[in-house]
DNA sequence: CAGTGGTCTAGACCACCGT
DNA sequence: CGGTGGTCTAGACCACTGT
């Protein structure tokens, strides 16, 4: 029985020099996209596509794989392949550290999500000395050993994000800020207490595809980047007193800035 | 003749739950990490890997399509299968928009490239009036039509960015912002001769995967994401005189932004 | 020309899912 | 249990590259 709606899917021309396995992606891509499949629906299996074209299996797995590795379509083991949800975003705005927001108490990423109505969550907390690489003391100003803490974050169970802070350890030992729990309004607080007044970050964004083993602490799907994003927070005396390495599940945030024009 | 260099590649487990192909995907993943193979080497050829874990072509072949999705390697028809050097990267400065840049009479793209000695390409160029999408159309106030401005950047004869320009029709229609060469320092130049004198951008940045024809656009290899960039300029009247639709390819970019504490 | 990757076939067995 | 995707085999022919 052909199961596959009527019209979603059209036939393949065999005078094109475009590869089948293309053709058929063309296709559903296609169909995604004017909505023929909606976001989480089921594809036709992959026996309904053999059958719908003509062509061997391993053709047709080789046409979702395509539309896996551009992010559109996701398969789960004995049960099909889907169309991908677009999840919603976190917005992440420049004024996000300023010091009013730090003043209420919270930290940054709680904020934000409660105030768009998520659960957040902080995970595989770890607080420890350490050698750093050598971009984060070039950036620290070249200290042999840092205070790191590690966290991963999660927005209603989802891991979305996982971070780790270095810092000197002539500022932070022996500090709250060596402390799992660093207090109200987070380490940048505890620094402005500790004399150094924060004047300016720093951030750099780059994209790429995860490493594997960021696949599986971010539990991303097949086709989503991350942003690797690396914040530096200096104090009023010109000191950078904190890099901040973040990768982030491209899907789940836009980031917003707001640039001077003078 | 085993033509695998000695020791650079191991066995399989047969004992382990791991797919085979992903098996040999984390051995070649681990021999290019450990410098075993370096930027712009060749791998072993399919046959050869093949003949060395004693599994089929198309087994071999899957494990490669792992490493191209995730960007570390590429292959050329009827050469072979290469590490993927790291392109140099530009670096985008949040002031890049500062006037005094703007005051020297380039563009920012050529004064960037010249500054790291590259060779700055503008391509494609196209200048039109048209219906702007709903989102376009919101950020600059709900305009029916608006001046477009298409272009496309290369670096060396590599295409790294193509963006959209969008103004509305009461401020840029017979300006020069309406002919091909918008004249020195650009539109934004242009704009507040205009009488609208700049006062701050909106930047917003996701990255994804790119579309087919953003992979053309931008030669973009397997494994390379896109960074989407919507920047709004706002007058000092609060309007926003201008939407700018960037997509770049994330192999060759680093954004750089600084934000105050306060 | 021989060697490379690109495409495709026609099977096979397995693990996972829902009924 | 039948249907689904996950893995793998052992071929085949092709197009592209370099010598």
């Amino acid at each position: 029985m052909p199961v596959i709606p009527s019209g979603a899917l059209g036939a393949l021309d065999p005078t094109s020099d475009r590869a089948v396995f293309r053709q058929i992606a063309d296709q559903l891509r296609e169909a995604i996209d004017k909505g023929r499949f909606s976001e989480g629906d089921k594809l036709p299996s992959e026996t309904e596509l053999v059958e719908h074209y003509g062509v061997s299996r391993m053709t047709v797995r080789n046409s979702l794989s395509v539309l896996q590795g551009e992010g559109l379509v996701f398969s789960e083991h004995g049960k099909g392949v889907f169309v991908r949800p677009r999840p919603p975003v976190r917005r992440l705005a420049s004024d996000r550290f300023a010091r009013r927001h730090r003043e209420q108490g919270k930290s940054a990423f709680t904020v934000e999500a409660d105030a768009a109505g998520s659960h957040p969550t902080v995970d595989n907390l770890e607080v420890k000395e350490e050698r750093p690489s050598q971009d984060i003391a070039t950036r620290l100003g070249g200290p042999r050993r840092v205070l790191a803490r590690h966290r991963r974050y999660l927005l209603d169970g989802r891991p979305v994000e996982f971070a780790t802070s270095y810092l000197p350890l002539d500022i932070a030992r022996g500090t709250q800020i060596a402390e799992p729990n660093p207090g109200p309004g987070g380490i940048y607080a505890r620094l402005e207490e500790l004399g150094h007044r924060l004047d300016h970050f720093e951030e750099e964004i780059r994209a790429r595809m995860p490493a594997p083993s960021e696949v599986r602490t971010l539990r991303l799907a097949a086709g989503v980047p991350v942003i690797h994003l690396i914040r530096t927070a200096f104090d009023t005396g010109g000191r950078a007193v904190e890099v901040c390495d973040t990768v982030m599940a491209a899907d789940a945030y836009v980031l917003a800035y707001q640039l001077p024009a003078t």
